[in-house]
DNA sequence: GTTCTAGAAC
DNA sequence: GTTCTAGAAC
């Protein structure tokens, strides 16, 4: 199999890297593509690199499309325009077995021999492969390791301005010299089951096979040979882009798991601090506090590119040789760097005002805005006001934007020093006092954010030494993760043998996660370890199983959806109602996740749940007598912390899609209320009746038990069928119906 | 829990 | 060609 031939079948897809940036751009890009460059059909390298030659003599930016798999391959094409062009290389390395199999796909040996060879033939290109370095020639490589490092990637050249230059240096990964994915042999195996085929499946192949290199003509661009690497791999505005290059040259290192505290430059805007002044005590502070905090890093981010006092830090950082894993400057909306830039954060800084107050402009105006009415609430909880030189922590709540978009949990108020006549508390150009204050903030908001990760580690070692009977390093891990959050991160582990760490990354690591995440790798290890270990311990859930238990946890928090608070339950909407009245009521005690783990001293518990559910059910049925209900548990619940439902028996409900939904609801799999209360007072514990099958058995009407073909079949059959309810179900006060 | 989507079923 | 399911990803 001919691996260029191949991609050129991709190729001519839409979505490739040239296709996507060149109707987009302002710069004059020329595409030289191998396979078509022979009036439409495949040419020589020869006739590729004299054309290559000729559209830089013109002023053209080039784009070189062909497999530049190995560095000799690229050699002639790096040395075209001399050392006054930039040139770039775009690694576009995805999956291995992305590659395989739409190469099986493609040529159609579905088949189990010829789709191992197939797979033999990618994986032998692999290991041959040679990922472009920077020694080579190249002043900026970009490496993307899955869809959304391309997709930034398209960003950043589409926005590239004619006389626009990016940052040298090498983007996206660790380990330039990697040649061979892991994983693969054991993709090898499961070869004969090729993966679907798409559009951008193709181009993602092709971009597999290659390596592509973009070279662009920037006269006056002076080329820097050993470049530095920024702590950044995703980048949209290429001006913005050059403020990033503050990292130390040499530095290879991402330290992109690190907790990270992003801060706007304090006093400087509104307020109308000296420049200069400022930077030196941001530059001070930083050193001061980067030993002294460990593996965490300090971000200070402005809005522009032009932002001077980004440029004065960057200059002194650089000068004083300032870690540049651990602070480095960086271009953005402090509201949405991991969506909109890439950059993983967990805490932010607010330039606030005394009254601790929305409003005003600027970055105080903004993030509470980004943060929606949760940051008031819970600032007030926290502070009324603050003083100059002083700052204030406030968890974020978890239905902040902020906390699920950009993996924000907490935002730190700071008061800097007033210059601004204008502004309450002005210190008349009084910079003695002003930098004292100035300096106080910083050590006040440093203090603040190292004090969040402390009580994290804490909290996350206190807990493994408490639960984990054998640690072997679990503890290191949930520190490392504790403040991971990367709700853009679909970069995929290429390990198939998920170990606790690698599943850990996958979780969205927010402060409050952090908890559940640490109680799932006890329930984990446990349940490897022993294997007669009882059932509700052995549960694992995933990151998005944790929403009712944060609610549980926190009802004030969630005012948005929770209808009622009460000592031990909390009652709420359910968010995807599979009826027209579909309530949850939860408990509130920590720890309780579901049904296998009810035990009679839980008893007392069921039978409230179970009145305050029939107490809303009253209500209802007195606004729409029509109804009837049904109250009860799912045996093998998808969320965490036990919760009744309450539904009324239309399921008229859009959110009632699949068998899954139809059969949780109507098979044993559904567990009355009034069953689970008596169960567990004769017997001690509810039965177990979670069988799996139970959720793709045949769909049959609740009413008649007449079976339909599909979701929508039984959904127009359950709207006119007005057969009683059968016998079982009337009996014993499982049915609610209106007096 | 939902969403997304390939491909099976119609 | 369209509908629907079911599995993966989140």
């Amino acid at each position: 199999m001919d691996i260029e031939n191949a991609a050129k079948a991709k190729g001519s897809g839409k979505s490739t890297f040239c296709d996507q940036v060149m109707p987009s751009s302002t710069r004059p890009w020329v595409r030289i593509c191998q396979d078509t460059i022979g009036n439409g059909k495949s040419g020589t390298k020869a006739q590729c690199l004299k054309s290559a030659a000729s559209a830089l003599k013109d002023g053209k930016s080039v784009f070189i499309d062909r497999c530049n798999l190995d560095r000799e391959q690229r050699l002639e094409f790096v040395k075209l325009g001399g050392p006054n062009v930039d040139v770039h290389a775009v690694v576009l390395d995805l999956p291995a077995k992305l590659c395989i199999s739409r190469s099986i796909k493609r040529t159609g040996h579905e088949g189990n021999l010829q789709g191992g060879k197939a797979a033999a033939v990618v994986n032998r290109m692999l290991q041959k492969k040679e990922l472009p370095k920077l020694s080579e020639g190249f002043t900026r490589i970009t490496l993307c390791l899955n869809e959304s490092d391309v997709q930034a990637c398209l960003n950043t050249y589409s926005a590239l301005g004619p006389m626009d230059t990016l940052p040298n240096g090498y983007f996206g990964q660790k380990n330039p010299d990697a040649k061979i994915q892991l994983g693969i042999m054991k993709f090898l195996k499961k070869a004969e089951v090729p993966a679907a085929n798409t559009i951008s499946d193709a181009s993602r192949i092709q971009s597999s096979f290659s390596p592509q290199v973009f070279q662009e003509k920037n006269p006056g661009y002076k080329r820097v040979e050993n470049v530095s690497s920024f702590p950044v791999n995703t980048a949209k505005d290429l001006k913005e882009c050059e403020d990033l290059a503050v990292c130390s040259a040499g530095s290879h290192i991402l330290n992109d798991d690190a907790p990270t505290l992003a801060f706007p430059s304090i006093s400087t805007s509104d307020f109308q601090f000296d420049l200069e002044k400022a930077s030196d005590i941001i530059i001070k502070k930083v050193e001061e506090f980067v030993n002294k905090l460990g593996n965490v890093r300090l971000v200070l981010v402005d809005l522009s590119h032009r932002s001077k006092i980004l440029s004065l830090v960057k200059a002194k950082a650089t000068e004083k040789n300032i870690d540049s894993s651990k602070f480095f400057t960086f271009v953005g909306d402090i509201t949405r760097l991991c969506s909109e830039r890439g950059l993983h954060y967990n805490v932010i800084a607010n330039a606030a005002n005394w009254r601790l107050k929305p409003g005003g402009g600027g970055v105080n105006a903004s993030i509470f805005n980004a943060a929606g009415p949760a940051l008031e609430v819970a600032t007030k909880e926290q502070a009324k006001s603050l003083q100059p030189g002083k700052s204030v922590a406030v968890p974020l709540p978890s239905t902040s934007p902020l906390f699920s978009r950009e993996g924000i949990t907490h935002v730190i108020h700071v008061l800097g020093p007033n210059m601004n006549p204008q502004r309450p508390n002005c210190l008349n150009n009084d910079y003695i006092t002003g930098c004292k204050v100035l300096s106080e903030a910083y050590t006040s908001l440093f203090e603040d954010f190292a004090s969040i990760v402390r009580t994290q580690a804490k909290l996350a070692k206190g807990k493994n030494v408490n639960l984990v009977t054998n640690p072997l390093g679990l503890q290191e891990h949930n520190e490392g993760v504790n403040m991971k959050h990367s709700p853009n991160n679909d970069q995929k582990s290429k390990r198939e043998d998920v170990n606790y760490y690698d599943k850990s990354k996958k979780y969205k690591g927010s402060l409050y996660e952090a908890e559940a995440n640490i109680h799932d790798f006890r329930t984990e290890k446990e349940h490897t370890n022993n294997d007669k270990i009882d059932a509700s311990t052995t549960k694992v859930w995933g990151s998005w199983a944790q929403a009712l238990y944060h609610i549980a946890m926190h009802p004030e928090k969630h005012k948005d959806v929770v209808l009622e608070i009460l000592d031990d339950v909390v009652i709420l909407h359910d968010l995807y109602p599979k009826a027209r009245r579909h309530l949850l009521v939860l408990t509130r005690s920590e720890g309780l996740d579901c049904l296998t783990a009810v035990r009679k001293e839980h008893l007392n518990l069921l039978r409230t749940m179970h009145d305050v559910g029939m107490r809303w059910v009253e209500k209802f049925l007195q606004e729409d007598a029509s109804l009837i209900f049904r109250l009860g548990y799912h045996s093998a619940p998808s969320m965490r912390q036990l919760h009744l439902h309450v539904i009324s028996q239309d399921f008229d409900s859009k959110h009632l899609k699949n068998k899954k939904h139809w059969n949780s609801f109507n098979t044993a799999f559904f567990y009355d209320s009034v069953d689970v209360i008596k169960d567990v007072s004769n017997h001690g514990k509810a039965t177990l009746r979670d069988d799996e099958s139970l959720l793709s058995t045949e769909l049959r009407c609740h009413r008649c038990r007449s079976a339909h073909p599909n979701i929508p079949r039984l959904k127009s059959h359950i709207s006119n069928c007005r057969a009683p309810f059968p016998h079982s179900l009337l009996q014993s006060g499982r049915l609610v119906l209106p007096p």
